[in-house]
DNA sequence: GATAGTCACTTGTATTTTGCAAGTTACTAT
DNA sequence: ATAGTAACTTGCAAAATACAAGTGACTATC
């Protein structure tokens, strides 16, 4: 469960709210690419949308902050980590899902995702 | 289906594509409204997350541009519009459920939003 | 018939967020 | 000693958003 204490909230509307933790360009991409495996900053950088150091870390900061992503330490020296997804944040699975099939019957060309995410249950 | 002709998209992928056509912090907020039947600029305006005059009617403008949104007069003099979502917008509404199951497992105190919108079907 | 009110916007400006490029730290390898 | 890699941070420009006020076309009221 989030911690309603770290947000800051437009209402009490469960979409609105979404939007208020993940509604911005690049936290859902940052989310999809941690569902399908990828763990390090290095990784989510070479995705194809190219989002820039500044802003990853600092969505990674902030998905820390709201309990959607953990940061692990894989090594020291120096120090590197690992981010992976809660289950607060694994749970957004279906969400990224039913986006996916709105996009690929709505819009065309559009990737399609393989069965393995499509089908994947939480 | 969407003319992509009139979408800037970061890639192909169907989640980023759809974040570059809605993943802004109101898109998705107005189109919960007009699920819910609100048709009127005024309307819009009274929801309780506030969104300014200006940015309403960019996002109505946008919408209306990629095809998720038409705009029909309903009397003259002076002339005024409704808003409502065609079937490329309407078939979001799977979407925002899930974001709903998403935010009432999740967050504490998000409202639950009544039976005929989680269960409706498109 | 001047004044006030409503609806649907638009305009101007301040603030915030994002994007781009470069720099930094702590190493390992040549 | 020089170059390379990974994970960031910093500075500044550009774009998006927020806030407040103004506009145009009416209708209703004093």
């Amino acid at each position: 469960m989030i911690d309603p204490k770290v947000l800051e909230t437009r209402s009490g509307c469960p979409i609105a709210t979404t939007l208020d933790i993940v509604g911005d360009k690049w936290s859902m991409v940052i989310v999809r690419d941690m569902l399908v495996g990828k763990k390090r900053y290095g990784e989510f950088l070479t995705s194809p949308e190219g989002v820039t150091t500044n802003i990853l870390a600092s969505r990674l900061k902030r998905l820390e902050q709201v309990g959607l992503v953990t940061k692990t330490p894989y090594q020291k020296n120096p120090v590197r980590f690992d981010y992976t997804l809660t289950p607060d944040g694994e749970s957004l699975l279906p969400v990224l899902q039913a986006i996916c099939r709105w996009a690929n019957n709505r819009i065309p060309d559009t990737w399609v995702p393989p069965a393995s995410f499509m089908e994947r249950q939480v």
